[in-house]
DNA sequence: AATTGAGACAACCGCAATCTA
DNA sequence: ATAGATTGCGGTTGTCTCAAT
């Protein structure tokens, strides 16, 4: 006995939205919100699959979505967090708002992969194409493998990292604090507190006064040179341009 | 003008995780 | 505690556009 059917196939619409289906869903949406997706479709007066509707609600018609090209420093941002990731690609969205995870897979796979093996690196491994494979076994790993609830913490983290984020005000941080006073920020996908220097009023990865600034977080930039790092003693701003820390360590999310 | 191949992106599919009765 | 329902995710495929020939 198999799986029931997300729906009645016989009777669904398939391949692209018309103009009409759109403003189905998107009045349906409007009027009553968000989720209950299997009998959305029915509500909603279309012949389409649950999970299609959510589909082009999320990738195409949520209002918030931003569109259009990517900039050079969205590029840096997916690689970054791709080398940390992998193919997590909704958790890579979490960090870029208005952009999707299907939109974000689909820009890796025909621009950044190339634009990675044009710079001699290898997509897959964020390694240099000919490096040759080197024996880990001595140094550190992080497996996102090796604990199924640890990785549920970090992503559940990264997630509230995020939401706490999103604002793209200066003030994030302090706005942060005070929407979510409890919440430990210190172990989502942030680079270890003890490594992190003096704010700068920018985006801020977790609202932490002794937090990198974003761009220095991801390792856009080197925070000993940025104004995040005034004021930190030698032997932390010596790790501030490694991301994440990892300079001795491997970072295993695929075993 | 017709053909072809590559690139880009929307959409589908199957599975796993999560929720709920 | 458990089974079925539902949702979310990532891999893959289908289709459209456009430039090269």
């Amino acid at each position: 006995m198999g799986r029931s059917p997300c729906c009645e196939k016989a009777h669904t619409n398939k391949g692209a939205w018309t103009k009409e289906e759109d403003d189905k869903l998107i009045a349906y949406i409007r009027a009553h919100g968000e989720g209950c997706w299997r009998s959305l479709p029915k509500a909603a007066g279309l012949l389409r699959c649950g999970k299609s509707c959510r589909l082009r609600w999320i990738n195409y018609l949520r209002p918030d979505l931003k569109r259009g090209n990517f900039t050079e420093e969205e590029d840096e941002i997916i690689i970054k967090l791709h080398s940390l990731l992998g193919n997590k690609w909704s958790l890579i969205a979490g960090r870029l708002p208005g952009r999707t995870d299907n939109e974000i897979k689909n820009y890796w796979n025909t621009h950044i992969r190339r634009k990675l093996l044009n710079r001699g690196i290898d997509p897959a491994t964020h390694r240099l194409i000919n490096e040759p494979a080197q024996d880990h076994h001595d140094e550190p790993t992080i497996s996102f493998a090796a604990n199924s609830k640890e990785i549920k913490e970090m992503k559940n983290n990264a997630e509230l990292n995020f939401m706490c984020n999103l604002e793209e005000s200066a003030d994030v941080a302090s706005s942060a604090r005070e929407r979510c006073p409890d919440l430990n920020l210190e172990l989502g996908i942030s680079p270890p507190s003890h490594q992190l220097h003096q704010p700068e009023p920018l985006l801020r990865f977790t609202g932490r006064k002794s937090d990198l600034c974003l761009e220095c977080n991801l390792g856009l930039k080197n925070s000993q040179n940025c104004r995040c790092s005034v004021g930190v003693i030698e032997s932390e701003t010596s790790v501030g341009y490694d991301f994440l820390g990892l300079k001795a360590s491997v970072l295993d999310y695929r075993s």
